[in-house]
DNA sequence: GACATCTTCCAAAGCGCTTTGGATATTAGT
DNA sequence: ACTAATATCCAAAGCGCTTTGGAAGATGTC
């Protein structure tokens, strides 16, 4: 059976073809039995609008492109971006909006400039994550060619907002934690600046440490890449080095994770002899021994957020752009 | 700058616009000089072809869909689901097809007909994964209106092919490995029925206890849900009713924690007392505690081969559908 | 030089939809 | 009863592309 089309709703009715439509489209120039008869023999005979045709006719796509990366190496990461999309997608499906996904990686070396792609598909809207300060689609973006929302990645133009969690209340309400549980030298343990809240983090733990009264001593911050081996290493690193130390904050659960394991190979106990905070809450903190305390961040939210701000950008594109924060909280757990 | 198109190439080269289409694809009708020039030209524009109206004039719209829960009951299943996509994506990304996700969950109560998303769309193949064996999509697929791959549910028809992980031998390796460890009484934790793989490893249980010559008591087999609370709870119940047992394999690795946290409060150690075989092996079994020893899926190639299949019965509808079963393997780490 | 054969190009139609600009029929106004 | 307004419909054009069916010019053959 052929798909069919506003034509042959026409036929049947001896209605012309742009009766059919306007009285799909609901529009005012058609008598309200004809709506309802064009609306019931649509229904009847299963038609479905051509979203092409449509896009073509209205130079209107609903569409919009999620950029984000399967970061392979960083397998952690994809539980956060997974439920980010859960959270975008989530927005979307109660509007018109489809989602379509660029071919490959963000990360991949030969790919199409993000105006081709976007011009081609007619998309009308950007969601970006995970994007690194290094890559070249930001420049793009920059251009300020198309509405977009980037998560964790302050950029902030015309068509462009972003979102991120408040890592500066994340990393105080780490240190304050550790701090009134009487710890007074608190390493860090930063993630590389491939990712814009590396530094965010990294300033969150200085001040949080001076509204404690506690100096910041550069020999105890350390930079990891977010993965649990760097956690690993740079703990070790740590103890290689004498350093003086009774709390280890990561920046990410993974390498919080990475830390206690090396705290363990050297004979201590968590949190008995080192206290650990993550940072995230990915969903394996929980589980993980002993459980983590952490920093949770809203991810699905993030991406919900970000997407309902993405929609306002392209339904009204003179409007004001804002950078959102989403609020974090502290979990506490065994590990601190 | 406005978005350019065939006709404005054509204008700047006094061609005709037929010539410039046939240029940029390629025809013979075309000098090849006239070709490279519009080629050039074309570049030098920033010429990027329309994609709706290619797919209206060519009736091909190169577009695939994804169709995939985000199970946010299940946080584990999200690892898997987000690799199985990962390998989607890199497989077409090396195609013209680009992917779009079609609006709400696969869970969602009010949703259109998969037919109406379909030709709506225009979508030539549709991926599938973690779809329930109560899902009413099951029935249109049914219908094999549309090629389609379908990742953990046994459908095969002139269009549709599915493809899963050998669930058979990766129980044989799991219980082959307790029984070799000289355990008698390996309890199983299964999953609910709505996931179509969980008969298979109960039936793979079965078999490979026969095998070892081990006898299979009802009363040492629970069921259920693949998420970590059942896990605990199954096994607790295990141990109120005073079953013998001294190992449990669990059909997923989340569960399998939640075991471990079960025996754990009663007071036993993994593996000592009793060992625990996970399934899955997503991607913090090896940083929990102990380490999970499981059964390994593919994931990354459950997606990508099953790209690869859609591709295929997009490209040759006639040809033959088959099942593709992956290889799994057995990871040994601490738990058992 | 006349005919057939390529080669290289183009105008027009068509993909399925929406919208513009009229046309026709119905109702209201005086 | 005649005009003005209103309601209801339609034919045709256009969205940006590909393809069909020719046409014109170049080349080769005898």
């Amino acid at each position: 059976m052929a798909i069919i089309k506003l034509i042959d709703i026409a036929k049947k009715l001896g209605l012309s073809l742009t009766t059919v439509s306007r009285a799909l489209n609901n529009h005012k120039e058609v008598s309200s039995e004809t709506k309802e008869l064009v609306r019931k023999t649509a229904e009847e005979m299963g038609y479905v609008p051509n979203k092409f045709a449509q896009t073509l006719a209205l130079k209107k796509s609903h569409l919009i492109s999620l950029l984000y990366d399967d970061y392979q190496e960083s397998i952690s990461y994809q539980s956060f971006t997974f439920e980010i999309i859960a959270g975008v997608r989530n927005y979307f499906g109660s509007t018109p909006y489809d989602i379509i996904i660029v071919p490959g990686n963000l990360k991949s070396s030969r790919r199409e400039p993000l105006k081709n792609i976007c011009y081609s598909r007619g998309i009308e809207g950007l969601f970006v994550v995970g994007i690194r300060t290094n890559d070249s689609y930001l420049e793009e973006l920059k251009e300020d060619f198309i509405p977009a929302v980037i998560v964790d990645y302050p950029l902030l133009t015309k068509k462009v907002s972003y979102i991120q969690s408040d890592n500066l209340k994340g990393c105080r309400l780490a240190v304050d934690y550790l701090a009134s549980k009487g710890h007074k030298r608190i390493a860090f343990i930063n993630g590389h600046n491939l990712a814009a809240v590396s530094p965010l983090r990294l300033k969150g733990y200085q001040i949080a440490l001076r509204n404690n009264g506690l100096p910041c001593d550069e020999s105890i911050i350390k930079t990891g890449n977010y993965t649990e081996k760097s956690g690993y290493d740079t703990a070790k690193q740590l103890f290689a080095e004498r350093a003086d130390f009774s709390a280890i904050f990561a920046a990410s659960d993974l390498m919080a994770v990475g830390a206690i394991k090396a705290i363990r190979e050297r004979g201590l106990k968590v949190p008995e002899d080192i206290a650990v905070v993550g940072f995230d809450d990915v969903f394996f903190a929980e589980y993980s021994h002993p459980s983590l305390t952490t920093i949770r961040q809203h991810k699905f939210d993030l991406g919900y957020m970000g997407a309902k701000e993405l929609h306002k950008i392209i339904e009204n594109p003179e409007g004001p752009r804002k950078k959102k924060k989403l609020d974090v909280e502290l979990v506490i757990r065994e590990s601190a």
